[in-house]
DNA sequence: GGGATTCGAGAG
DNA sequence: TCTCGAATCCCG
């Protein structure tokens, strides 16, 4: 049979390009050849999204990666069935950044695909159900069973269902058999149905019809004829307050919109009847979710400190692509950024501003929202995927030339970046975790300013090795800020022995004199108070002090976390809970107790010793919702809280001028981390929080509650020496081979079975063993968590030599080794997750 | 990733 | 031999 598909025969290739290779948002490792319908040859961009048919009738949204016009050999290529985009979403450099990406990360460019286009950019289709009009249960010839006839059922009160639905209805897994033979009985139809994902926003709006806004005369009358009439007269007099009578009709065009009109309690009937009787007529617009805000104010003056440094960033742009500017907490970097920013934009280029995500919800936000008013977009995770479709289309257009974001804003359609400003470039959230692509953000930036001829400034103040590594060495420019803004003095230290003030018999609820001395303080001025741990819950774990018994994850291999409020036990990794037990399952006693400290029982602890402060919370488990964050700092910023007690969350960009006090409820937590970088997470962690006390006239006091207080790194914490920090860690870096003087990659096997986990990750490890380049292979060892979500893991971490190309090899060798283990029956379904530059 | 097809265990 | 769920295949 002709094949459907077979048209691109009639013309000739010199017709023009007749093929195009598609990006799909699979995880498969190539592009597809479709063919491109000769009514498409004109709007064919790189880059635009097309419609395709993937495997036998799923349709996707796909990305135009090449065109040509080489047919494929082995096989019919299927047509384009829609262009979706005349001017194409996704820019050439965007391209290339993302095949750099995929090679670099060692993913498929379909899963970057995913990661970079908002879904209400990707229609997809899904598979509904419908049932077929011309059929008829009572005279159908064939028989139907039981589990049809539900499905028949309940397609009675629903007119389509997804394959989904129909499980649910049966409660069974494959539903395909049964759907397959009520086809085949003719009883129902299979569609697929496309989801167009995105859908603007439209508002209603109310305004007086023209006559009456045309007429002084006429608004007259109407004004008597509602005499008496006290509801209908009250949405007049509140629409005339919006649009005064005085520059009627001409304002009236605009009108106010219907929800604000009826905001204060008028009723709907009432706005009806005003516009059934020709007074007011309503009409639809189409609004932006995103507000519209002029420019409030201008920039600050800089500081003389704060002139020099920036123009010596300038200076040092001039030489070196990268600028690291190091300034401590508190020294204003924002302003040199509100300042760089200006003059780029000016210049005609783009500009993106990179923050963790948990700093984009505060002040800084605020700050840069005065200055550049709408011009600037925002894209966070909390948006939903409407308004980052709106942002997307907005750097599209041009009407943001500016873009404050998390990692995922990396992504984002800029065409002509001038400055990529990285801020707490240290920052951990930067790497992008699960699913992959696992990209670090800071150093992706840096890659995709390399592609637009742009620059890149990292801000921070405790930077990352890698960071700081590469200023020593002159491959990137580097400018230190040593003054805090306004020459606040530099925070006080304390180190409080836990362990001494336990022999003294000091130690209450876990608190050492020193910290409860100085909360007392704090609280009697009215001052506020910080205390910082890294631990959320109640307690780490509950233990049976008869048996030792502690509740584990059923599915993982790691202790349940005592929860109080909710009364229950859940597991951090996966999400498990069940609840406290009363007494101990595996002997019976009721001796149970909770053992270590979470954020939820030091702010039990807390209210136990100053019954009279107003003490507030903030983790994972307050924060959840969309305005959490949001509510808690601004109940703290008012100053409805005394104490706030906290995960790291509270050490990200806060900055409240009345905290004086900032505890550290346990620096050794910190410190005693199984990870080559603890010490220098250490190091930033507590600057970072300690950071937070005392911005204005008065000086701070950090409390560090430790068992060791002789360890160095608290001494260079203290003397905020970040220079002799850095040097005495980096030479331990280099001795144990270590970032930054290796490339680690850090692959994970996993499968369900103990033993097959155990024995793909032994053979990989000897495959890696034998690639022809300068590196050493550690593992495979246990997960440090042996098993998540009933996968065993085993982990193998590769140092790889730095120079030349040895990555490129490695990976290219690497390829090869999973795709033969994967190949073999036995590691059928085992998988390797590979991490590069894992964090 | 996911729909289609094949495989294979278990019941009759 | 039949049935159903699981494993495997492959997409252009």
């Amino acid at each position: 049979m002709e094949s459907l598909f077979g048209d691109q025969d009639l013309y000739p290739p010199e017709s023009g390009n007749n093929f195009a290779d598609i990006i799909l948002p699979v995880p498969i490792p190539r592009m597809f050849t479709y063919s491109i319908p000769y009514s498409m040859q004109s709007e064919i961009n790189l880059g635009a999204r097309v419609i395709v048919q993937f495997g036998k009738k799923k349709v996707l949204t796909g990305i135009i990666g090449k065109v040509h016009n080489k047919p494929p050999q082995a096989y019919q290529a299927k047509p384009i069935l829609e262009v979706l985009d005349d001017t194409p979403s996704v820019n050439p450099l965007q391209i290339r950044f993302w095949v750099w990406m995929a090679e670099y990360y060692f993913c498929h460019i379909g899963e970057v695909m995913h990661a970079a286009l908002p879904s209400g950019l990707r229609l997809s289709s899904e598979s509904k159900v419908q049932l077929n009009p011309n059929f008829e249960r009572e005279t159908s010839k064939y028989p139907l069973d039981d589990r049809e006839i539900m499905i028949l059922d309940a397609l009675e009160d629903k007119p389509e269902l997804s394959y989904e639905d129909c499980e649910k209805v049966l409660s069974i897994k494959s539903i395909h058999p049964i759907l397959k033979s009520l086809v085949k009985k003719e009883a129902i139809l299979i569609f697929e149905r496309v989801q167009e994902k995105y859908t603007p926003k439209v508002e209603t709006r109310v305004r007086l019809t023209p006559e009456i806004a045309g007429s002084k005369n006429a608004l007259q009358e109407v004004f008597e004829a509602l005499a008496g009439k006290a509801k209908q007269e009250s949405i007049l007099l509140k629409y005339l307050r919006d649009v005064p009578v005085m520059k009627l009709p001409k304002s009236n065009e605009k009108g106010v919109d219907k929800a604000t009109l009826l905001e204060e309690g008028d009723s709907e009937s009432s706005l009806k009847t005003l516009i059934k009787n020709g007074i007011f007529e309503s009409f639809k617009v189409v609004v932006n979710r995103l507000a519209e805000e002029e420019p409030e104010s201008e920039p600050a003056v800089l500081s003389t400190s704060q002139q020099s440094a920036f123009e010596e960033i300038k200076h040092q742009f001039e030489s070196k692509q990268s600028v690291l500017l190091h300034g401590v907490t508190g020294s204003g970097k924002t302003e040199i950024y509100i300042q760089m920013i200006q003059e780029v934009l000016a210049s005609g280029s783009q500009v993106l501003l990179l923050l963790p995500e948990i700093a984009l919800t505060t002040q800084i936000v605020t700050r840069l929202k005065k200055v550049f008013g709408s011009k600037m977009g925002v894209y966070h995770s909390k948006y939903s995927d409407n308004e980052r479709v709106e942002v997307w289309n907005g750097v599209l257009s041009g009407r943001f030339s500016f873009v404050v974001g998390v990692r995922s804003s990396i992504f984002l359609p800029f065409d002509s970046l001038g400055l990529i400003i990285v801020d707490e470039e240290h920052e951990s959230s930067y790497k992008q975790f699960d699913p992959a692509p696992r990209f670090q953000a800071r150093d992706s930036a840096i890659m995709l300013a390399y592609f637009h001829q742009a620059r890149t400034l990292l801000g921070s103040a405790t930077p990352s090795f890698e960071s700081y590594f590469n200023a020593s060495q002159g491959k990137f420019g580097y400018v230190e800020l040593t003054n805090r803004f306004g020459n606040a003095s530099m925070p006080l230290f304390h180190l409080a022995d836990l362990a001494a003030d336990k022999r003294k018999n000091l130690l209450k609820l876990d608190t050492t004199r020193i910290l409860r001395e100085r909360i007392q303080d704090a609280l009697a001025k009215q001052e506020q108070v910080l205390i910082f741990q890294n631990r959320r819950g109640y307690s780490p774990y509950i233990q049976c002090e008869d048996c030792g018994w502690t509740g584990q994850c059923v599915q993982c291999d790691v202790s349940l976390t005592y929860h109080q409020f909710s009364e229950e036990l859940r597991c951090h990794y996966c999400g498990y809970k069940e609840k406290t037990p009363s007494s101990c399952p595996a002997c019976g006693s009721t001796q149970l107790t909770t053992m270590g400290m979470g954020t939820e029982r030091i702010e039990e602890s807390l209210s136990l010793l100053f019954p009279e402060a107003r003490i507030g919370r903030m983790d994972l488990d307050t924060t959840r919702n969309k305005h959490g964050y949001q509510r808690i700092l601004d109940e703290f910023g008012s100053g409805n809280l005394d104490i706030l007690v906290g995960t790291q969350m509270i050490t990200k960009g806060l900055d409240f001028g009345r905290v004086t006090v900032v505890g550290i409820w346990d620096g050794d937590r910190i410190l005693n981390f199984p990870d080559f970088r603890a010490g220098e997470r250490a190091f930033q962690q507590i600057t970072q929080v300690a950071g937070r006390a005392g911005r204005r006239e008065v000086q701070g006091q950090v409390i560090v509650q430790t068992r060791d207080p002789e360890t160095q790194i608290y001494a260079q914490v203290i003397k905020g020496d970040y220079f002799e920090f850095f040097n005495h860690e980096i030479h331990d870096r280099k001795k144990f081979y270590y970032p930054p003087f290796v490339k680690l990659v850090k692959i994970t096997t996993r499968h369900t079975d103990f033993k097959v986990a155990e024995k793909a990750a032994l053979n990989l490890h000897h495959g890696m063993a034998e690639i022809p380049i300068k590196k050493i292979v550690l593992g495979p060892e246990k997960g440090i968590i042996a098993r998540i979500k009933n996968q065993y893991q085993f982990e193998s971490l590769i140092k790889l030599d730095r120079s030349g190309n040895t990555p490129v090899i490695f990976k290219e060798h690497l390829w090869k080794i999973t795709e033969e283990l994967k190949s073999r029956p036995e590691f059928r379904s085992v998988r390797f997750v590979v991490d590069v530059d894992p964090s």
